[in-house]
RNA sequence: GCGCGGAUGGCGGAAUCGGUAGACGCGCGGGACUUAGGAUCCCGUGGGGCGACCCGUCCGAGUUCGAGUCUCGGUCCGCGCACCA
């Protein structure tokens, strides 16, 4: 405790970072301070931050932005009298931790169990963050990843997962098939190998069914518009037609295109089928199949840039609907056999692709839309139709709306709507993921292995390495895979891919309340209780496939009566981007910041407040070494000034003001998680609490509003300091955020700049609201305007209440 | 290429509505305390000028009494998507 010197300084503790924060760890922890009254909570909030899948390197910084990040937000809520569940996990099975374990040669299960308690242990409880470990989850557990495969029965069911083949992407170097989002150009996004295509059958979730209400109901959530934006392209919906042409000359009869330019369809020239199409034989005369067939298994890899030279001619002829001419049809890379009807009408004179093409292969070049020079490049743009028949001298875009209104009349053509959408693919042939629970009967299909006998245990073995082979591993573990028929009795084997880790992060935060429960994934009463989440705080790497994918799920269990709302997630801000001296921080670059080093040396509580004063949270910011100074000098005024300023019962209105007006400004930047601007203003009213409690004259209930305001940024010191000047229970007890009064946090005097013509000339200082006449009197009778206008007359005095007056001459 | 952000002192960044540009912090300069300080505290700190003043928010126009903020055009950087017809 504070005592007085005789020179009137005092002397006190040194702030011992070290012993505070592991003193309060070990209290916070007996007392359970952060266990949360899970059943009829008064005011519940869910408070989620993206788990970390563990690694053997231990957390990084990227990680604890987050949680640093969103655990301010969670305490800040418990302040206001908010009950806060505020749980986290870790996300253990997948490729990641798999490759690091075949990189090591140890059992996946062995590195994560260790890495695991690692992150938890000397990690995780370090940072300050009031997690609830009672209920943890851990996605390679048995007792999560029964639910996993509980939840793909359940989508299984209802008709939402389907067996099927399909082309998918093939990654030589891991040996696995990969999701399209984990294609990147071409290429793995893992280790950057050319990935290949290869067909086979496969477990796919039907997310496609979900599109538009996915994208509808984006509207209706409070995201980081950026998150959105990515959410809406990546469902890509298009709205366009689809077009009926005959075939002559092959064994298919018709082809329907997709366009979304059915106004240029006098300018279609041609036709393109993607050279993936997996029916591109029906569209071949029988004479050019041998050509075709050569061509299409010497085609190059494909690569960043499209290549237009890419092509061939199959011979067949398409009947244009409208006007009965017959056009060739090709077949190239540049089309997509899987996007749209896999074919389209090529349009060189208004479609960019098609115009290289044409190019590339002298093909004849139309124009039916003025407004470009076709022959120099294709012209994307609206105009007037020409060379349209009836159509002429229509504008492109009522001319979309009656092309197709006339391709209705024969039947040969619709309004349609696309999306980019696929559906989702969760197979993965490899072995450190939950099995996926189903059994194959030669009689009866996939049969869904009975509820009573999940989970379905990932069968210990010791060769764990990707086959190459496109079977999974647990493929050769014949005792386990050869099983009776559930349905039938008769022989049957079990499926012997894993799920993507993809499905195990999509329903995780309907785990967390009910992680209690070992009868029901979700309990009914938790789950109506605390879902959707108030709160989730993320990186913007998932705000596609994680936040989409765990959209489509809680969209189904809200269709089956199981979730109390279709969205998961009410509210969800993406933290920003750290970057290193002006590099972005990455391990490749060998830059990232290991925290660890950083709490050693200066305490969770300085290291919490310097990474959410780099910049707006959801920006991000620079981490530089040497800036971290200023957090410990802080903080010791922090210290001092709360522990010396013991004036009471003071009215000070000034202060009074000062107080309010920070109490509020404090309560509003945390709301919009504006964390530097919050700690600036700390840090002001702190300096002078601090000069104030020097000179004898600091007030206790300044020092108090310091701490609990500071408290969701730096848990540990305040909560000593509550405890040190003499305060019963935590800081940190709900509802107990200071108040204030608007009409107090509201400046009483203010300083108003003159200007003569825009240029700054003199201030005056007048009571908040002085009227914009007497704002230009004062403003006039000031010795320097006198001066300045030397008996000129203002052309006009412009003045704004509270702001500024400003002399036009 | 398309979409979304961004550009402010030596550095990270502030600046509700168009109203004193540079809050807060780092660094730097000066001082205090001290045997000492790389601890702590105080003062100063956009550039130029002795000065009244002048110039300053990526560049160029514009709107306005007034623009970091709004409009148009351009440059550079970051992120996302990327042959999606």
């Amino acid at each position: 405790m504070a005592t007085a010197s005789v020179s009137g300084r005092t002397r006190l503790d040194d702030y011992d970072h070290a012993a505070v924060e592991s003193k309060w760890r070990r209290i916070w922890e007996d007392r359970g301070d952060y266990r949360t009254q899970l059943d009829a909570p008064d005011r519940p909030f869910y408070n989620l931050m993206m788990f970390p899948y563990p690694s053997a390197e231990g957390l990084h910084v990227g990680h604890i932005i987050p949680f640093a990040g969103g655990d301010i937000f969670g305490r800040w809520r418990r302040l206001k009298g908010d009950t806060v569940f505020e749980p986290m996990g870790f996300d253990a099975f997948g490729i990641h931790s798999e490759n690091y374990a075949l990189k090591i040669g140890e059992h996946p299960a062995v590195v994560m169990r260790r890495a695991v308690n690692n992150f938890r242990e000397n990690q995780l409880k370090r940072i300050g963050s009031m997690f609830d470990w009672d209920h943890q989850v851990n996605t390679a557990d048995p007792s999560y990843y029964r639910w996993t495969q509980w939840v793909f029965l359940q989508l299984f069911k209802q008709g939402l997962a389907e067996w099927r083949e399909g082309a998918v992407n093939w990654c030589p170097s891991c040996k696995t098939v990969l999701a399209d989002e984990q294609v990147e150009g071409g290429k793995c996004e893992r280790c950057h190998t050319v990935v290949e295509t290869r067909f086979l059958r496969q477990w796919w979730l039907k997310i496609t069914r979900y599109a538009q209400e996915l994208l509808d109901a984006l509207d209706t959530l409070d995201w980081s518009d950026s998150t959105k934006t990515m959410q809406r392209n990546w469902i890509g919906r298009s709205e366009g037609a689809t077009i009926l042409f005959d075939l002559e000359g092959c064994t298919r009869k018709d082809v329907t295109v997709y366009t979304t330019r059915p106004d240029t369809l006098y300018g279609a020239t041609f036709l393109v089928v993607g050279a993936d199409h997996p029916e591109l034989e029906d569209f071949v005369p029988r004479e050019r199949l041998g050509d075709v067939n050569a061509w299409r298994n010497r085609l190059p890899p494909v690569r960043d840039e499209p290549d237009f030279s890419v092509g061939i001619e199959l011979g067949s002829r398409a009947v244009h609907p409208l006007t009965g001419e017959r056009v060739p049809v090709w077949a190239a890379p540049y089309v997509l056999g899987g996007y749209g009807t896999g074919a389209i009408m090529a349009v060189p004179a208004h479609d960019e692709r098609d115009w290289q093409f044409a190019h590339a292969h002298a093909l004849p070049i139309v124009e039916v839309i003025t407004g470009g020079d076709v022959a120099q490049k294709a012209y994307t743009g609206d105009g007037l139709m020409v060379h349209s028949d009836s159509f002429d001298g229509m504008p492109s875009e009522e001319g979309k709306r009656r092309v197709i209104e006339k391709l209705r009349e024969s039947r040969r053509g619709e309004a349609s709507v696309q999306y980019k959408l696929r559906d989702w693919l969760i197979s993965r042939q490899r072995y450190w993921g939950p099995p996926i629970p189903i059994i194959h009967c030669p009689d009866d299909g996939p049969v869904a292995v009975p509820d009573e006998d999940l989970p379905v245990l990932l069968p210990e073995v010791d060769d764990f390495r990707p086959t190459g082979t496109g079977v999974s591993p647990l493929a050769t573990v014949e005792e386990w895979v050869n099983v009776p028929c559930p349905k039938c009795g008769e022989p049957a084997r079990r499926e012997t891919d894993v799920s993507d880790t993809f499905l195990d992060s999509g329903w995780y935060f309907l785990r967390y309340p009910s992680t209690d429960f070992d009868d029901v994934a979700f309990d009914e009463e938790r789950t109506t209780t605390w879902l959707p989440v108030d709160m989730y705080i993320g990186g913007n790497e998932h705000a596609v496939r994680h936040l989409l994918y765990s959209r489509f799920i809680m969209r189904v269990f809200h269709e089956m009566g199981m979730a109390p709302e279709p969205e998961p997630f009410t509210r969800f801000r993406a933290h920003g981007m750290l970057v290193f001296s002006g590099a972005k921080m990455s391990k490749s670059r060998g830059n990232v910041i290991n925290p660890d080093e950083y709490i050693d040396e200066y305490g969770a509580d300085v290291f919490r407040l310097f990474m959410m004063s780099l910049g707006p949270y959801t920006v991000g910011g620079d981490f530089s070494d040497e800036a971290i100074a200023g957090m410990p000098r802080f903080l010791h005024r922090v210290w001092r000034a709360s522990q010396l300023a013991s004036v009471d019962d003071a009215y000070d209105e000034p202060k009074e003001r000062r107080r309010h007006r920070l109490i509020k400004r404090v309560d509003d930047d945390i709301a919009e998680l504006r964390y530097n601007t919050a700690i600036s203003f700390l840090m002001e009213f702190a300096r002078d609490v601090d000069q104030e409690a020097a000179g004898g004259t600091g007030r206790r209930i300044d020092a108090e509003t310091l701490l609990k305001l500071l408290a969701p940024f730096a848990p540990f010191i305040t909560e000593e300091l509550w405890e040190r000047t003499g305060h019963d229970g935590s800081v940190h007890d709900r509802g107990t955020w200071p108040d204030h009064d608007a009409e107090l946090a509201r400046p009483q005097r203010v300083t108003v700049a003159v200007t003569v013509n825009g240029k700054r000339r003199a201030e005056i200082e007048v009571d908040a609201g002085a009227s914009e006449d007497d704002l230009r009197r004062l403003a006039l009778e000031q010795p320097r305007i006198v001066a300045l206008l030397a008996g000129r007359e203002p052309h006009d005095v412009i003045a704004v209440v509270d702001r500024i007056v400003n002399i036009v001459v």
